[in-house]
DNA sequence: TGATTGATGTACT
DNA sequence: GTACATCAATCAC
């Protein structure tokens, strides 16, 4: 396999914002884990979703401070991980201002760039496409081999885990686009539920499912929301 | 000490 | 379209 040149980590200061920011930002960007066996495993960012504070229903952080949710309330940069469903892990990257409490990223997709046989081995269905290989919260862990052990990493320190900058010019094409809509299955949250916190890439083919937004008649509108151009 | 609950994915009809 | 695996965290006694 080509050697890959490892890219620098993002910055402290770049996780130090409001998680909705922090999640715009992140879109694009580089998921990196070296892994023993595997070398180098890559993926860009394709959908988040951005979680606050104790005040967001939606937010793990809402039941304040516990075992599970300590890296949400500490320094932005760090990755919380948490297992879904006692089934799937989900990989969150730690995002808030200084003087607030807690808030994250969910990474919800991402596309494989490096290391894409090892990603697709690590899947429970390496037939699949690609681009559906971390097509999803719980797909995003098992291709990039991201567990629970990884909670609470610093994600700016480099190796093992780290973010870097995007690694492809998007210019050329409309997935710089950001598509935005509600956070995916907090219906228990009240009004936060309809808040639009998750973003995507417009045109990617690594979304965990289509972007809608509710008409104001109720009915689901068939366009997706779309949002300035970056 | 026991019961409920998910920021889901996969297999199956 | 529906069923269900599978379990840590959390909450109700």
């Amino acid at each position: 396999m080509r050697h890959v040149q490892a890219p620098d980590p993002l910055s402290r200061a770049f996780f130090a914002r409001s998680p909705i920011v922090v999640a715009e930002a992140l879109l694009g960007t580089l998921v990196c884990h070296r892994l023993s066996g595997d070398g180098l495993l890559t993926a860009t960012i394709e959908e988040v979703e951005a979680y606050f504070g104790p005040a967001d229903l939606a937010s793990h952080a809402r039941a304040g401070r516990t075992a599970r949710t300590r890296p949400m309330f500490g320094p932005p940069g760090h990755a919380y991980v948490y297992r879904l469903y006692g089934v799937h892990w989900a990989f969150n990257v730690v995002a808030h201002e200084p003087g607030e409490d807690a808030g994250a990223v969910l990474v919800r997709a991402v596309l494989p760039v490096a290391g894409v046989e090892a990603q697709r081995l690590r899947r429970a269905r390496p037939h699949d496409r690609v681009e559906r290989l971390g097509a999803g919260p719980g797909r995003v862990c098992q291709a990039l081999g991201i567990t629970g052990d990884d909670s609470g990493r610093d994600l700016t320190a480099g190796a093992p885990l780290w973010i870097a900058p995007p690694p492809f010019a998007r210019d050329d094409d409309e997935s710089r686009e950001v598509l935005v809509g509600p956070r995916v299955n907090v219906a228990y949250a009240g009004e936060w539920a309809d808040r639009p916190y998750r973003l995507g890439l417009a045109g990617s083919p690594a979304l965990s499912r289509p972007f809608v937004t509710p008409s104001p008649d109720g009915r689901a509108d068939s366009r997706p929301a779309r949002h300035h151009r970056r």
